[in-house]
DNA sequence: CGCCGAGTTGAACTGAATCAAGAAACGTGG
DNA sequence: CCACGTTTCTTGATTCAGTTCAACTCGGCG
């Protein structure tokens, strides 16, 4: 619980009793391997907070899945837009190893909107952070090669590439696993 | 200034007295055909609301622009992550067309979180409207090809296709200006 | 031991980029 | 309002990066 306030706080200000609120309704979860903190179809009720565990939010398009995010401890993980609007997510979000998370469903996130001071200053942190890390991943689609883009990622997460399986990064980038795989040894 | 308020308050609830402090720091602006409201490698000091006019967001690459975005009335436009994060931009926000804008400054808009109880609620449905768009786009690009991408926009926006030279249109789908005109025939 | 998923490698294919040239549309000044 | 120059659009030929299909290897695990 340490490490979500010290995530949040470090991006706005929370009062003693504000985080008093907010403790009263964050719950932490226990995350087996390949268990599903959401599946396509249904509505995203919960922000997770990831304090370990490695997982990865997926489209299942036409014969192949398509990774749009991949979520580590100590970040934010949620198939935000349907949380946001309330509508049936297009997005899996499934946990590659076991883990453990904390989340705030949406109806407690309602209450601390009312109920805290900084409640509407977090919904702003949350919504900032999830545009940032899309309008970084927008820029580096339209401007970048895929080769850039995973050396980028290298460079970034360098312990992803050791924990997750190729494929999936390689769907990250945009590319198949083929690819991806003459991409490492382009760069031996 | 009420294109702007109804356009808010369809998302959140804002007082009388609120919305008198915001009218105090919002302004206006008329722009020129070709102005920039920003430049590469400036700092975001404003989100603007398009009254009226076209506009287009693009990062200059080497040896080619890249359409990111494009503005219409009665929408949001800013260079968000340079707002955000009040670091130069590394891209433009040009007038298409001539065109009139209402704006709030960043310090302006820091004032209002202070000063109004819909602050930060303000400023929530900023990042949650920049995050939608984005995260839209996102998803169009990782699963349809260039073609459903022109024909996706054509649907949701006929009229820009008239008004926006196919070249950005182009651009701003991943494409180059010839292959937007073999989709064009292709389809006739 | 044999199976299965993941990764690699090769060959053929394909959609879009690039290069190039000509046609059409646009706007700017006389 | 026309004429000229610039920008935009189109069309064709060629090239290329990445996909697809397919076969083979490797490593973990029942």
């Amino acid at each position: 619980m340490e490490a979500l306030y010290t995530f949040l706080s470090d991006k706005m200000f929370i009062s003693k009793e504000d985080w008093e609120e907010i403790k009263q309704v964050v719950q932490e979860q226990e995350i087996c391997k390949k268990d599903f903190l959401l599946q396509q179809g249904k509505i995203e009720k919960c922000i997770y907070f990831i304090l370990d565990g490695v997982f990865r939010i997926y489209i299942e398009n036409i014969d192949k899945e398509i990774t749009i995010d991949f979520g580590f401890p100590n970040s934010f993980i949620s198939s935000y837009s349907s949380f946001l609007k309330q509508t049936p997510s297009n997005c899996n979000v499934q946990a590659l190893t076991k883990g453990k998370v904390l989340y705030i469903t949406h109806s407690d996130l309602e209450t601390i909107y009312s109920k805290t001071k900084c409640g509407h200053a977090l919904g702003r942190t949350f919504a900032e952070e999830f545009f940032l890390y899309k309008s970084k991943r927008e820029e580096s689609f339209m401007t970048e090669p895929p080769q850039e883009r995973y050396l980028k990622l290298f460079e970034e997460q360098p312990n992803l590439i050791e924990k997750i399986p190729g494929k999936y990064i390689a769907s990250y980038i945009g590319i198949t696993p083929q690819a991806l795989s003459r991409i490492r040894n382009r760069i031996y």
